[in-house]
DNA sequence: TCTATAATCGACATCACGTCGACTTTTATT
DNA sequence: AATAAAAGTCGACGTGATGTCGATTATAGA
């Protein structure tokens, strides 16, 4: 077992000395990237902020974009978990779209630094691309399934595909979010997001 | 005059020689971009692909980026040239949104790849950024006084505030021809992109 | 022809990356 | 408590890309 796993590399057991190495990698990380971009920060500060040497990074992470990627696996699950009362509902029921929209400007008002690194990747193989490529792809399908549950009980009408329909919202969502989160008051941005998705769905 | 500026260096009379080698570097660029990354391609191989040497390209450009901005530079001014029917007019007017519309998704087919690197672009002080922000930002302003327009006539309502709205609509119509140009039917793409836009702005 | 400026290049210094092998510490085992 | 295996650490090295400087050669205009 020699080559190191996407995230980790050595290690059996889950426990201390190591682990709190780890974690100190993940929060100075989480911490710098707060206010810099990821191609700007380099291995010797995650290093150094962690205590270690450059070399033994390498023995946590294969890189900085794989410390990126440990750190959104986290935000993935909230994000999954925040938006299920609207994605497994049905017709306008815009209580839970404010809910579910709601969450997302919380986390991005947070953790704004972290998404939009992981929204504008580069390379195919990195590990930015299939994490965003997953967790974004997975609300896809999920709202695209939500779209035909309404047409077939005629609560909306396409043109636009179920699919395609869930591609532009979320895009939409997404990209506003990236842009405007931070420039505005939350609850307008929430607001305003939420009539734009309503719109896009049912027409308003 | 020794500060360089932000895409050239030298040169005073605007001829040839000089020009035929930053056409060269610049034909390149655009070739390279059109399969890879802008991070991925070295500026040896831009210089290589002009017939000169690594350090003779800094005569003619600041580095990568400002090479891909030049390159932008001229798309700018077709973006907005082709929308101008569209952002001009006023009310769901559908041909012009859709001819609109139409002309950016055959932009995008034939120059995603640079289109796709300059929306994903990182540091603040990069070319890049500043392009992006100031062709996206100019769209915006035009749609935002579009739509006020519109709503001056009664043609359409709130509440997102006209600023909100276009800045969605544009995050959406960006968002969605970079993530879904090429991976779909041309006619298509249209189609749902006028559809999701009138939504948007008329609520259908 | 002569001269200022355009254009070119090689050499250098720097910086970040990733790997390797040797070394030290921790942990489990009998 | 002894010891062996695994975890963890580090410095040194090689590599590849960047940007700058000074010296040198081509080019165009008076």
């Amino acid at each position: 077992m020699t080559a190191p796993a996407t995230t980790r590399s050595g290690r059996r057991r889950a426990l201390s000395k190591g682990d709190r190495r780890e974690h100190a990698i993940l929060d100075t990380a989480r911490d710098l990237l707060q206010t810099r971009s990821l191609a700007s920060l380099t291995i010797d500060e995650l290093a150094a902020g962690a205590g270690i040497s450059r070399s033994s990074f390498y023995f946590y992470f294969d890189g900085k974009s794989a410390v990126l990627a440990a750190l959104l696996e986290d935000l993935a699950s909230e994000l999954a978990a925040e938006n299920s009362p609207w994605l497994d509902g049905t017709g306008p029921d815009e209580p839970a779209l404010r809910a579910a929209i709601s969450h997302s400007v919380e986390l991005w008002r947070t953790s704004g630094g972290l998404l939009r690194q992981a929204l504008s990747s580069g390379a195919p193989e990195d590990p930015l691309t299939v994490w965003r490529a997953t967790v974004v792809g997975r609300g896809i399908r999920r709202l695209t399934a939500r779209i035909e549950r309404d047409r077939a009980a005629g609560l909306s009408a396409g043109p636009p595909s179920p699919e395609s329909l869930a591609w532009m919202t979320s895009a939409m969502r997404n990209q506003t979010l990236a842009e405007r989160a931070g420039t505005m008051p939350d609850a307008e941005l929430v607001d305003d997001l939420v009539h734009a998705t309503l719109r896009l769905l049912y027409g308003h």
